[in-house]
DNA sequence: ACTTTTATTTCGCCG
DNA sequence: CGGCGAAGTAAAAGT
C-alpha cells in the first residue's frame, strides 16, 4: 500500500499526517470503545499523538496523547494503524484507500494567554478595592489548616479578618463549600470566624442561596477587569 | 483569494476543510490569547466547531466548540478567519496562501463505550458482594442533604448503613472529602453515621492516609472488572 | 517520579 | 433551559 508508505515516512520524518478516509476504531485502556465503518479525519502529529475526528463536534471521538507509540500493519488486507501507550492501545482499521496528506510545519512562536486565576489574584493584589472599598490584603495563598490554601486573606476597612476566593468562571456550591471549609479551618485557628468573599465573574443560582445560608459574600469581578487593569500598570511599569 | 473561497463553499456545502498554513491567532472570551506567526493545522467542521493544532500535543492551542458563526474577510491583504459564539471571538490571520483540503465526510457509526462510571453502578447493583460479601444495596443516587448525592447507599451484613462511592480512576483527597460531606449529612438525617466506603481501580497515597483519618474504607474495583461483570450479564440476557 | 490541581475545559443529564 | 458533575479528561504545577 503506497499511501501507508507515505504515512510511515512523514511520521519518520517528523511530519504531521492528515488521513481522510473510511475506517472502524477500537480502543481499550482505561475504558473500552467500539466505533463502526464511518469517514473519519485522522491527524498524526510527530512526538506521537493521534486524533480522530468525526464531521462534527469539537472533541476527538477517539485519540491517543503524545509519546504514544505508532505502528502500521496489513492485516486481512487491510491496513491497521496501532497508536499504544502504558495500558492502552488504540486502533485504526482503514477500509478502502483514504486520502493523506503529509505537512511540514514549523511553529516557533510561543502562546500569551492572559486573565488566568492567578492574573485575577495579581490584579486584586494590586488594586483591593476590586474586592472592596478599605479590604487590605495581608497575604496570598494563606494556608487555612488541611483545608487548602486561601486564595488571598486580609482585613476590611473595619480590621476584619477577610478571605478572598478568586474564580475565573462562573461560583458553584462547590465553591462557596470549599470557601466555608477554609473559614471554619480559620476559625480554629484564630478564634473569630474572619468574613468570607467570593470574587468571580457570576454566580449559580444555587451558590448564590448557600452563600446566603452561609453567610458568605459575593462580588463580582470579572477576568477581564482584571485583564485591564494589569494591562494598565504594564504601560505604567514602561512609562518609568 | 482563491483559497478563501474554496473555504467558503466547503462550509456552505457541509463539508470539512482543513487548512494548513502560517497564520497568527487571537482569542478573545472567558480569557484573552495570542499566538504570533507560526505554521498550523486548522480544521473547520460543517457544525461551526474550529480547531487550530500546532505541529505537536494532543490538545488544540485555539478552537471554538460547535455552534460558532464563522466569516471570511480580507483585512489589509490578509485572510481573516473569524469565528465567534457568545462573548467568545477567535481570529485567525493567514499570511501567504495556506493549503485548503476540503472532505466531504459521511460517518453515521454509533459509537459504543464501555466501563463508565455508570456502568461501574450498574455492575455494582448486579454483583452488591464487588463492595463487601453481604452488602445490599438499597438506593441508587440517594441524596445526601444539601452535600449532594450518594452514588450507592445500602446496608452492610450486620445491617449497618454503608455509603459507596465509585470512582473510575484513582481516588483523591477531594473524592475522600466529598464523601466524608455526604457521611455528616446523613448522620444528621439518619441519627447515626453510615460506613463510608470508595470503590476505585487504585488510591493516592494522601487519600489513603485521609480515609485511615476519616475512618474511611477502600475496595479496589477496576472499570475492567465492572465492564466483564457486565459483558456476562448480556450475554445471560440474550440467552433467556 | 508521583500526586494534585487546573481548564477558554466540553459534554450530558437532571430538575 | 440552567445548573451540576463526569471525563479514556490532558497538561501543568507541586511535593
Amino acid at each position: 500500500m503506497k499511501w501507508a508508505e507515505k504515512i510511515r515516512q512523514a511520521i519518520a520524518a517528523g511530519h504531521v499526517a492528515v488521513i481522510a478516509g473510511r475506517c472502524s476504531i477500537s480502543y481499550v485502556g482505561r475504558a473500552s470503545s467500539e466505533l463502526g465503518e464511518g469517514e473519519r479525519l485522522i491527524i498524526i502529529k510527530r512526538d506521537g499523538s493521534v486524533l480522530v475526528h468525526r464531521p462534527s463536534g469539537y472533541e476527538p471521538v477517539n485519540w491517543q496523547p503524545s509519546g504514544s507509540k505508532i505502528e502500521l500493519y496489513t492485516e486481512d488486507d487491510e491496513v491497521v494503524l496501532r497508536a499504544a501507550r502504558a495500558n492502552e492501545v488504540l486502533k485504526i482499521r482503514f477500509h478502502g484507500e483514504p486520502e493523506v496528506s503529509v505537512y511540514q510545519l514549523v511553529d516557533e512562536a510561543e502562546m500569551v494567554m492572559y486573565a488566568s486565576e492567578a492574573e485575577m489574584k495579581k490584579a486584586v493584589l494590586l488594586r483591593p478595592e476590586l474586592v472592596e472599598e478599605g479590604f487590605r490584603p495581608v497575604a496570598e495563598e494563606r494556608a487555612a489548616g488541611r483545608a487548602g490554601k486561601v486564595d488571598v486573606f486580609g482585613v476590611d476597612k473595619n480590621g476584619v479578618f477577610t478571605v478572598v476566593e478568586l474564580k475565573r468562571r462562573s461560583a458553584t456550591p462547590e465553591d462557596i463549600k470549599q470557601l466555608a471549609r477554609y473559614l471554619e479551618s480559620l476559625e480554629e485557628e484564630l478564634g473569630r470566624r474572619p468574613r468570607g468573599i467570593i470574587a468571580a465573574p457570576s454566580a449559580t443560582k444555587r451558590a448564590l442561596s448557600l452563600m446566603k445560608t452561609m453567610n458568605l459574600e459575593y462580588r463580582c469581578l470579572t477576568p477581564r477587569t482584571c485583564m485591564e487593569i494589569l494591562r494598565k500598570q504594564k504601560g505604567l511599569d514602561a512609562h518609568f
